[in-house]
DNA sequence: ATTACAATTCGATATATAACGAAATGACGA
DNA sequence: TCGTCATTTCGTTATATATCGAATTGTAAT
């Protein structure tokens, strides 16, 4: 019971599953979910530490940078239904769209071609 | 994302996840969800009409007596895959165990077997 | 009608949560 | 070592939520 209302708590609020979508496409550190949210850091790490606590984030640290991902083959059963429920109703999702766009962007920054960003999507 | 949403809060209350649950094996009228949770009328009350609007729930009036079930055929998928990930999550939950028993039993009730209830389970 | 009962709505209170800025932590580079 | 930067933790505030008792609504029986 504990796992599961960890779980339904930690997707009850918007902003969470922003940043839980937006690992949709693969691994960001904090600071791009920041970019992505537009909230303060201190909201967002927040955000990532309650969705970690529910288990359906993993982290990685590399260096100064803290990297999330969706959570993979260790999850639990539930957190693996959670999340396969949440992506399939939200794939269509008009911010969540949106928000990958951004993320995609902002990934590139991460390359160096913060220029070229918006033009190409 | 608003439904979403909604289902998510509406799962994040345990005693609401209890409510929704204790109906697995049929409906319940009000006052038989409030013995088997133990709160207030007023608070058992709030907590349907949460899952009524989550679309979690369906309602059916008779006489003084309101009768909840979970939702059907009708229901969105989102909803449809939240109750499925839910029943599942939870089917081995002690409490929830425990509440299936109490509510068979309070069922039996309405039926006026009160004395043999907890005898026969 | 009047009474009784199931359920809901209302109003109040206590707790939980989201958000932020400021301070603390931790890691890298000068 | 010192400063800088990413992140987290802390303290505060505003809002949301769970809970209850009391009052209200709606239905059935007398």
């Amino acid at each position: 019971m504990k796992e599961f209302i960890a779980i339904t708590k930690a997707l009850s609020d918007e902003n969470r599953v922003r940043a839980l979508m937006a690992l949709g496409d693969g691994e960001l550190c904090l600071c791009q979910i920041i970019e992505v949210l537009g909230l303060a850091p201190a909201t967002v790490s927040k955000h990532m530490s309650i969705l970690y606590q529910a288990g359906l984030i993993e982290r990685r640290k590399d260096g100064k940078w803290h990297y999330y991902r969706i959570a993979g083959i260790d999850a639990s059963p539930v957190v693996k239904q959670a999340l396969k429920w949440s992506l399939k109703a939200l794939e269509n999702e008009k911010i969540i769209v949106a928000d990958a766009k951004t993320s995609c962007c902002v990934r590139d920054k991460d390359r160096e071609e913060v220029s070229a960003c918006y033009s190409k999507n």
